[in-house]
RNA sequence: GCGCUCGUAGCUCAACUGGACAGAGCAUCGGCCUUCGGAGCCGAGGGUUGGGGGUUCGAAUCCCUCCGGGCGCGCCA
C-alpha cells in the first residue's frame, strides 16, 4: 500500500509542476498509518513537507495534489484533514485483496525478503567461560537471537557468531580458582587466589576432575589443566543454557586463535607505525587524541609484561571481520561495554577501515522483581541469579518474551511473578492463547466438516465485516512494521505488535455476534479462511521472537 | 569531576525515528459473560511527556541549560 501511494502522490506532485501549480518536481514525504484510525488507513504529509518552499498554506497545497491523483476503485475516499494531511481511505475490496493475498501466499506474506540475502554477522553473547550465564547474559543471548531471527525474515543471511577470550588472565584466573578447590579438596594446604572465582561450580569442576584423576594433579606443574577443563565444562553449561532458550551460534571466535595467527600483533604494529600508539611505563597505550577519543579513555595495548590487554584483540577481530566481507556487522552488549566498544571502533577506523557496517546494539541492565521487591544481584560475589534458573521458574518462552518486551536501551524489570502467571495480565500467555483459541476453532470447524485448507478463490470473502478487516488491516501493517523493526535493529516491535493483535482478537472473539462458526455455511467459511490467516500470522510473530505457538493451552 | 545513557498515568512500559487529541498492561473503581470454541470482555478516573529556553507549519522525539536515576572512567574482562 505504502508503494503505491507514494507513486500516486508523486505523479500527481509531477503534474501538479508540469501544470506551474507547484515549483517542486518532488518532494520528501512520508506515508504512514494514523494513530486515529477515524483518519483513514494512510495520511500523506507533502503538502506540508511543501508549504515552507512554495510558500502556501498546506491545505491549498494539499488541495491541488488531490485532485491530480488518479484514483482507483480501490480508494474509498481521499480527504484533506487537519493542518493538511491528505488521508487515504481504502475500499473493503482493497483488504478482501490483501486477505486473499495472505491466504494464498503459503506464508510468504510473513516473509518480506527485502534483506536481498545480503550477509550480515551478528555477534552476541560473547561471555567468557568462567562461570554459568547469569540473567543479564540472558538479555542479551535473547536480543541477539532475536535480532538474528528478524533479519532472516526479512531475507538477510545471517551468521551468529560468539567471540570469547581463553588466552587472557581471567581465564588464567579461573584455572588457578579450580586447581585451590582441587588441592582443597586433597586435604591439601591452598587457599583461593585474591579475585578468585569462588561460585560452587569451581567445587564441582574440582570434583570432576577428582573422579577422573583421583590425586594425580596434585604435582601439575601448572594451571593449565585446570583451566582446560574448566573451560570445557563451562562452555559446555553455556550453551546447554542457550539450547533451552532455542538459541545457538554458527561460528565460534576466539582470542587465542587470533594471537596465534599474528593477527594481534599485526594490529599493534600497524598502529604503531601510524604514530597511533604511546609508550608509557613500559606499556604500550592507544593515543587517545590521535584517534579522536576523549582522554579519559585510557586503552592500553600491551601491558609492560609484554602480553595483551583484551583489547587489542577485540582490535584485531573487528578487523577480521571487516575483512569477512559482511555487509553489516552488529555488535550486541551491554551498557558498561560502551566505552571499550569507542575505543575499538576508533583503534579500527584510524588504521583506515570503513567501519560504517558495524552497528552496536546495547542494552541496560536486568533487575528481577518478585512481588514487587527486587532481587539482589552482583556478579562479584555469586550472589547472581543463573539464568538457568530462571529458565526454571518461569519456563523459556516466558524468559524470551519477557526479554524482547522492553525496548534494549531501557532498564529491564523482570517481574517473575508476572511471568509466572497463566493469566491474561501475562502478554505471553496473552499471545500464545490466542494462537491456541485459534487453533481450538480450527479444530471445531473439521469437526462441522469444513475441509482444510480452504480454497481462497472459492470462499466468498466479500461477506467479511468491518470487524474482521480491522484484523486484516493490522495484518496487513505486519511486514513492513518488521521491515522497520529490523532496520532500527529492535526485536522488541515484535512483541508489542503480537500483543496489540492478539488483543485486538480476544476482543473480536469475545462478542457473541462474532462466533466463527455458525449455521450460515458461507459465513462460517470466510470466517474460517480469515482466522487460519490470523492464526499463521501470530504464528510466524512468535517464530521471530522465539516462542512456542501452541495449538491448546 | 568528565563521558555515555535514561527520565512519559500511582507502578512497569509503548509511541512506526519530527506528525493529527501522547497509548497499553498492572493497580483502583464500576459493569458484562457463568462459558471446554474454558482461563475472556466492556467502561471510568488518572498526564504541563522531570523543569526552563530554543529550532518549525508541527517536538515525548532535534539543540542548549539546569534537576534526578543508571552505567563507565584499572597495565580487570
Amino acid at each position: 500500500m505504502k508503494t503505491l501511494l507514494t507513486n500516486l502522490v508523486d505523479d500527481a506532485i509531477r503534474r501538479a509542476n508540469r501544470e506551474g501549480l507547484l515549483k517542486s518536481e518532488t518532494a520528501a514525504f512520508t506515508i504512514e498509518a494514523p494513530k486515529d484510525s477515524a483518519h483513514g488507513d494512510a495520511a500523506c504529509n507533502a503538502a506540508l513537507v511543501l508549504a515552507r518552499f512554495e510558500g502556501k498554506p498546506p491545505r491549498a497545497i494539499a488541495q491541488v495534489i488531490v485532485e491530480r491523483i488518479e484514483r482507483g476503485a480501490e480508494f474509498a475516499d481521499i480527504a484533506i484533514a487537519g493542518a493538511g494531511f491528505i488521508n487515504f481511505k481504502m475500499a473493503p475490496e482493497y483488504w478482501i485483496g490483501e486477505l486473499r493475498e495472505m491466504a494464498g501466499s503459503e506464508g510468504a506474506f510473513w516473509r518480506p525478503r527485502v534483506g536481498a540475502r545480503r550477509r550480515v554477522q551478528v555477534e552476541f553473547l560473547s561471555a567468557n567461560p568462567t562461570g554459568p550465564l547469569t540473567v543479564g547474559h540472558g538479555r542479551n543471548a535473547v536480543l541477539g537471537d532475536a535480532l538474528s531471527r528478524l533479519l532472516e525474515t526479512v531475507g538477510y543471511e545471517v551468521t551468529r557468531e560468539y567471540y570469547f577470550n581463553d588466552g587472557g588472565r581471567q581465564m588464567k584466573l579461573l584455572g588457578e580458582s579450580v586447581r585451590a578447590r582441587y588441592l582443597q579438596e586433597m586435604g591439601r594446604e591452598a587457599s583461593l587466589p585474591e579475585d578468585g572465582y569462588q561460585g560452587e561450580y569451581i567445587k564441582d569442576i574440582a570434583a570432576g576432575l577428582i573422579r577422573e584423576h583421583g590425586d594425580g594433579l596434585v604435582a601439575a606443574v601448572d594451571s593449565e589443566v585446570f583451566r582446560a577443563e574448566a573451560q570445557r565444562t563451562i562452555f559446555a553449561d553455556i550453551l546447554g543454557t542457550c539450547k533451552r532458550l532455542a538459541i545457538r551460534f554458527d561460528v565460534f571466535t576466539n582470542e587465542n586463535d587470533l594471537l596465534k595467527g599474528g593477527q594481534v600483533d599485526a594490529a599493534i604494529e600497524a598502529l604503531t607505525a601510524r604514530g597511533l600508539t604511546v609508550e608509557r611505563e613500559g606499556a604500550l597505550w592507544l593515543s587517545s587524541e590521535k584517534v579522536g577519543l576523549p582522554n579519559q579513555q585510557n586503552v592500553v595495548l600491551r601491558r609492560s609484561s609484554g602480553e595483551p590487554t583484551y583489547r587489542t584483540p577485540d582490535i584485531a577481530y573487528h578487523i577480521a571481520k571487516l575483512k569477512r566481507g559482511f555487509d553489516q556487522i552488529i555488535d550486541v552488549f551491554g551498557a558498561d561495554h560502551i566505552a571499550e566498544h569507542e575505543g575499538v571502533i576508533a583503534a579500527v577506523k584510524a588504521l583506515g577501515y570503513d567501519t560504517s557496517p558495524i552497528r552496536a546494539i546495547i542494552y541496560q541492565f536486568v533487575t528481577l522483581t518478585r512481588g514487587g521487591e527486587k532481587i539482589k544481584m552482583s556478579t562479584r560475589r555469586a550472589t547472581y541469579v543463573a539464568l538457568d534458573e530462571l529458565i526454571d521458574e518461569v519456563g523459556a518462552d516466558a524468559v524470551r518474551f519477557f526479554f524482547l518486551f522492553r525496548k534494549s536501551d531501557s532498564q529491564l524489570d523482570f517481574d517473575v511473578d508476572l511471568a509466572k502467571r497463566q493469566a491474561p495480565e501475562n502478554p505471553v500467555f496473552y499471545v500464545q492463547y490466542a494462537h491456541a483459541r485459534l487453533a481450538s476453532v480450527l479444530r471445531e470447524a473439521a469437526k462441522a466438516g469444513f475441509g482444510q485448507p480452504l480454497d481462497p478463490a472459492s470462499v466468498k470473502l466479500d461477506l467479511l465485516a468491518s470487524e474482521e478487516l480491522d484484523l486484516v488491516k493490522r495484518m496487513a501493517a505486519y511486514p513492513g512494521l518488521m521491515c522497520d523493526a529490523a532496520l532500527a535493529l529492535e526485536p522488541h516491535r515484535i512483541a508489542f505488535f503480537l500483543l496489540e493483535l492478539a488483543g485486538e482478537f480476544h476482543r473480536y472473539y469475545n462478542k457473541p455476534s462474532n462466533r466463527i462458526i455458525s449455521e450460515d455455511r458461507e459465513l462460517s467459511a470466510a470466517r474460517l479462511l480469515w482466522a487460519k490467516v490470523l492464526k499463521d500470522c501470530i504464528a510466524s510473530g512468535l517464530k521471530v521472537v522465539g516462542v512456542e505457538a501452541p495449538e491448546r493451552m
